[in-house]
DNA sequence: GCCAAATAAATAACATGTTAAATAAATGCC
DNA sequence: GGCATTTATTTAACATGTTATTTATTTGGC
């Protein structure tokens, strides 16, 4: 109640994204390692899980599931094709578009790592509760709801969809 | 207690890298398009407020601080420097050293920023919750706590440190 | 004092993030 | 059916993330 007029900004302890940044950064420390033996980075990683969720994706909706950007996509893809885990083919329908499949050998890598990430998600469960991790995710969705909903954000923004 | 064994591995919208992303993304989307106006990286940013916060540090130091790997400040610091919001002087005690100070410009830099970072914290406190976001910042901060402490990861891990 | 080992920074090389612009194919209006 | 407008994707250009390597300097043991 009497904070001093002199406060600046909170410190980078107190940092909301400096915070998420760390945990993120936490949680995945020691699975990267799985990956990096494959030769995989966490984006390609995302990708290939996708994919196995529901194979036959356009990179459009692979963008959104891996919450990718499209350009980062341009590059992963060919990436991943030129090794061999997916195949790219055209929409028969749409020819701007194109349709993404998991190889049979993508779906191998697939099941050789997805044990690991399981045994990680056990580990973190373990070590910081069950209970606290549901709440966590509750809060973090509820967070990013109420930023996202209404024309969200500072004062002083326009809409740009005239 | 009866997971069905297929489960390969929750989906996405419960995976906690991505739910933790999300959110970073939700919270910075409002304040990047003023950091942009001045053509600052969020990572510029991080420097400039953290040279604020406590001038005259070193690169390490400023990594640490801004949590940034070294290669990433041996590209900013030079960037900024060349736009003369902060400059570079050599350690006396230790000629590997250089210490960054905030320059004048770099100061007033930070001052016409930081009421804007206030602003959109305001904003997010009122949207979600004083008492929720201080839980939030707890539960991240124990995460963090109970992944790194111990050999951490996942079973199978050699210490570094012979 | 000399040299091996440690430390601070910088650089290299490649992948991704990010905004803007370019391509190309489909849609819709006339 | 032709043409401006949308839509899907790619490319460009630059900044950062990330691991490994290199350079310069300092320390510590001898």
């Amino acid at each position: 109640m009497a904070e001093p007029d002199e406060t600046p900004l909170r410190g980078f302890d107190r940092s909301l994204p400096m915070a998420l940044l760390r945990a993120r950064e936490a949680v995945m420390k020691k699975f990267i390692p799985a990956l990096r033996e494959h030769s995989l980075s966490p984006q390609q990683w995302r990708v290939i899980r996708a994919l196995n969720e529901e194979d036959g994706l356009d990179i459009s909706e692979l963008a959104e599931r891996c919450y990718l950007l499209m350009p980062s996509l341009s590059r992963i893809v060919p990436n991943l094709e030129k090794r061999k885990l997916l195949k790219k083919s055209q929409s028969s329908s749409d020819n701007r578009r194109s349709v993404i499949y998991l190889t049979r050998q993508g779906r191998a890598l697939y099941a050789k790592i997805a044990p690991k990430s399981a045994d990680r998600y056990a580990y973190i469960t373990e070590r910081f509760g069950y209970g606290k991790l549901e709440l966590l995710y509750d809060l973090l969705d509820e967070l990013v709801e109420k930023l996202d909903d209404p024309a969200d954000g500072v004062p002083g923004e326009l809409e740009k969809k005239p």
